[in-house]
DNA sequence: ACAGATTGGCTAGCGCTGCTAGAATTCCCG
DNA sequence: CGGGAATTCTAGCAGCGCTAGCCAATCTGT
């Protein structure tokens, strides 16, 4: 038994070191330089070895994304929970939401840009994508009026932050003007709000 | 002299004949189906020639995005100058620009998700381009709050529609509840405006 | 402790991609 | 009708994702 865990931790750790190998390469030189080849260069093994792990090359991103996710969702509650406010901590959020797509374009990508058959809006999503959208969520909570379906309105703005990124990302939007789109996404989505709910 | 505008009018019509070629290709069976060899099978000419006319399967691509440009500024100014209303202007051409980006996804995809060089926000973009953001433009600036800058809150409405779609065609977001999420957009976006502006 | 079974990794290669050099053909003009 | 220019095609390069089949190291049963 204890040759059996020592094989089986082996070849998770392996498995790890193959996730972040793909993540570094894609962040330094972008997707389009995590060839397979290269890829198993970096881990040290041949290329069929990926392949006894991951189905593909499609899978290896799609762990990439889970991974990212996780750190997405980390540092939303962190902006989050810095702010008092429900209004503040609505644009904290999607600062943090938007600098994390431009600072970390790459892993950006993996997790909402390239197609990647992971389940999203189902209860069977990975649990770091489930979290990350709980931190939107949590957000937005605040800021629904009375009749408001919570999760359709945090889709709407996820969406909305989504655009912003993508859309500057690609250089269909200068970036210069990126914190005035920002604060017109977010004024638009408090502008409903009881004028007094909050000093401000 | 007129064998030489002969030559340049059958050779600019075997360019169209390309553009025409990838995009329905691509409509049909998506962008990795379009490989060079496939397209010059489908005009009935040899590889090479595809490369006298482009620089490359990108640039086949971005001039597949400019028709499409054209075709959603057709449809958008259509969809606005239909009904009567500044609120229902913005949400006709929210309908149509994220209805465009469903019902085509392939030609979506070249005008605003593949990466493209081509200049977008500067005054040399191609036309086409500049009269889709112009439709836009058209139906936000009524919308608008006095000191608002019309430019900037078009490129935020646009974001939210940009994201909407590729959300949704991507899985990331269920397509059902699509009209609902549209709604909440524009109603976030007329939010401001004084209640007596129109009968609705 | 040794023979046989099994696991696991590697080499080599398939069919495909975007793209291009150079041969071959066609066309125009004198 | 022949020479020169323009144009098109054949053939191939390097690299891609992925996999079949061999080979070596390891574990198991006696």
């Amino acid at each position: 038994m204890s040759i059996q865990t020592r094989r089986e931790r082996e070849r998770a750790e392996r498995e790890r070191l193959i996730v972040t190998a793909a993540r570094e390469l894609a962040e330094a030189e972008g997707w389009d330089a995590v060839t397979t080849r290269r890829l198993a260069a970096e881990i040290e093994y041949s290329q069929p070895v990926l392949y006894s792990h991951f189905k593909g090359k499609g899978a290896i991103m799609a762990a990439v994304a889970v991974q990212g996710c996780a750190d997405l969702a980390q540092e939303m509650r962190t902006a989050r929970t810095a702010v008092k406010g429900t209004r503040k901590a609505l644009a904290a959020v999607g600062e943090a939401y938007t600098t994390f797509g431009r600072r970390r374009p790459a892993l950006y990508d993996a997790m909402f840009t390239h197609a990647v058959d992971l389940p999203f809006a189902t209860p069977d999503a990975p649990a770091a994508l489930q979290e990350a959208f709980g931190e939107l969520v949590r957000a937005v909570e605040p800021i629904a009026a009375p009749g408001d379906d919570v999760g359709l309105l945090t889709e709407t703005y996820w969406a909305g932050l989504h655009g912003l990124v993508t859309l500057v990302r690609s250089g269909r939007l200068p970036e210069e003007a990126h914190e005035q789109r920002l604060a017109l996404l977010i004024g638009h989505f408090t502008a409903g709000m009881g004028a007094g709910a909050e000093a401000d």
